[in-house]
DNA sequence: GTTGAATTCAATCAACTGATTGATTGATGA
DNA sequence: TCATCAATCAATCAGTTGATTGAATTCAAC
């Protein structure tokens, strides 16, 4: 009696299975597009057990955008975990960057999602400010080190530099899928951009 | 008798109204937060007449993003007319666009909902693409004006280069007001990033 | 003043939405 | 087997939404 035979499911599967599913609508429909009932049809359960399970939507997207948190904080423990000096730091953000975009392609449009909401929604906002600030602080750091060391140019200013960057990483979210291959030729020209010559 | 006191007004003149309210909402609620009872609130009318004047609620989304695609082309137009280098030009092209964020702070927002809803619409992409590519190859062929005559550094490549720079300029779109003071920073970086040394 | 067309309105429709209610079912332990 | 609690469901609620209908009003021209 295998456990997928089970009608019910305890309160914890039931709220994961629930955060995944809605996590899918959110990236498809954009976070306006999240029904309850869709959600609750896609885990194969009724409305009202959704309801039984996650109190309301915005316990829904609470769950949500903590499983996100999650996801990001585990990013920057990797990379942080890598002894290198700043370019190849630099290098090795770039290129973790575009393997969001290729093998976690719904994290990123999750985070713009949720990222749009957080603008009207006092409780989201600390948590997407909180990735992005940490986000471009990183930046910040490894170009400040790296006009330390000498492998960027003396003329760098770390922190319109960091801005300049996240914005071009960035710009690739919103890029179709057959403009990935310029990502390489972008990352090239970002390192081009910031090295002493 | 002047016309304000007019119950009645042409067709015409209520479609202008009916597109600003509708650019208004969506400035401020987003494409996904139109309401077109709404929108005939805020013009003063019955959902009846908004309906009369305009036939659909995907009409109107048309009507809107028409007049959108018009301040676009006049901006472009105005920046064609200076006579100008290349690192002048790069120049005018981001103080203008700091411009936009300054005086028409609702013409960048509009665009990215319009943006994102053309993801899926097969109307209005191509009018996004049009005025996206052409935002685009505007920075490209400055840049291969500028690496021709030298002001540029020799190693740039345009294509990746304007991805970089317009991904940065974008970027201000969605930072909080109190950021503002750091695009300039941020414009003296990207031209620091692509002059000649 | 009358006429006819343009414009406007209240009421209504059908469908959707987040959420609730109370009955039923399933699972577990004694 | 029985009791209890957790989990599930169909039906329902109140409100929202784009859109329609038909009557009323307004305006301009004669």
């Amino acid at each position: 009696m295998s456990e997928q035979n089970q009608k019910y499911a305890s309160s914890d599967t039931r709220r994961r299975e629930i955060a995944a599913a809605a996590r899918a609508v959110i990236v498809e429909k954009g976070i306006d597009g999240l029904r309850t009932r869709e959600v609750a049809a896609r885990v194969g359960i009724n409305i009202a057990t959704l309801h039984y399970h996650v109190h309301s939507k915005e316990d829904l997207l609470r769950l949500v955008i903590e499983a996100m948190r999650e996801e990001f904080v585990e990013q920057g423990r990797y990379i942080d975990a890598q002894a290198l000096d700043p370019l190849a730091k630099l290098k090795l953000e770039i290129g973790e960057y575009k393997e969001l975009i290729v093998h976690k392609p719904d994290l990123l449009p999750l985070f713009e999602e949720l990222g749009k909401r957080a603008r009207t929604d006092p409780v989201l906002e600390p948590i997407v400010r909180e990735i992005r600030i940490g986000w471009h602080r990183r930046f910040v750091g490894l170009l400040d080190e790296g006009k330390a060391n000498g492998q960027f140019r003396a003329t760098l200013d770390a922190e319109a530099g960091a801005h300049m960057i996240v914005g071009a990483l960035v710009a690739f979210q919103y890029k179709p899928r057959h403009l990935l291959p310029i990502f390489d030729s972008v990352a090239d020209e970002i390192i081009r951009s910031v090295i002493a010559t």
